[in-house]
DNA sequence: TATTGTTATACTCTATAACTATA
DNA sequence: TATAGTTATAGAGTATAACAATA
């Protein structure tokens, strides 16, 4: 069986607003922290990116700068997110997680992933499997810079 | 090599919403008319269920009755949809696409699906089976009544 | 009383345009 | 002049709570 490219391009336009809305619900759902997917993702940007410009982080999330600054108000003042001046160039600001941030981070991370994983355990090895394979050639259709393997936690030990 | 829930849920937390960016982007920037994803989906459902009342577009879209309600406004100021009156039952409403949204959303998912589509010839014709059998296998676990094949346009024919 | 939908209110997400401060 | 970021403005998405109309 050949699957054309208009085909496959439909099963994901079918597919994955449907995951998402999951992935949504699940997050906002979270304590300690409501983040929405947005905030997650910029969490998860800066604990792999230590002190990131905001330009950064945009560029990261594929937003603008506008809707990023905003972003990291609504982060800054739920105190997971600190901004402070860049040493050297003090048009910047660099971006760090406070502590609970980090915790937040992990907590929120951790139910999440949880989360998914029960609903994946409805489906055989195998075919989980295929889904692994599918996540890591769409990343290197849609964000060829991180196509490696996702971050594990809770991953095999 | 035997994967674990955990591991699968982590890669499609990772995967996901970078995805969903660039469907996001690409609806948006479609002309004739900005589509928001939900009002995509809205739309696409529509066609399939004819006259489907707002409790029903609510439960397949999974938003909340308000929020559906608000959603339907911003469509039917597009002239895309029509709010009638149900014969029979004076409390729900009858939601129909108007000529125009019909041609629009065929417009918009030509255009979505195209764009998709082009970004996933880089993938050989194995991997794009892969994907196509994981977005089969998603469905089946986020939406148990939706998991047959995507509406294909411009598929094999 | 239960069901269907809308309004009120409150956040977040997102963009473009205009602006400030620094280099 | 170019770069990094913020503010202003605007529209969409989303929820809960309160309400209105109909069954």
């Amino acid at each position: 069986m050949t699957v054309t490219p208009q085909e496959c391009a439909g099963e994901v336009l079918e597919t994955i607003p449907l995951i998402m809305r999951t992935i949504r619900a699940r997050m906002r759902a979270a304590p300690p922290l409501n983040l929405s997917v947005p905030q997650f993702r910029t969490l998860m940007f800066l604990r792999r990116h230590e002190g990131a410009s905001l330009s950064d982080a945009a560029e990261h999330l594929g937003l603008s700068l506008p809707s990023t600054s905003k972003l990291v108000d609504g982060l800054v003042a739920h105190d997971v997110l600190m901004r402070q001046p860049h040493p050297g160039d003090r048009r910047r600001v660099t971006l760090t997680l406070t502590a609970g941030g980090r915790s937040t981070l992990r907590t929120v991370q951790e139910a999440a992933q949880a989360h998914l994983a029960k609903l994946l355990t409805a489906l055989p090895a195998d075919r989980r499997e295929v889904v692994v394979e599918a996540m890591g050639a769409l990343r290197e259709v849609f964000a060829p810079d991180r196509a490696q393997a996702a971050e594990r936690v809770g991953g095999r030990t």
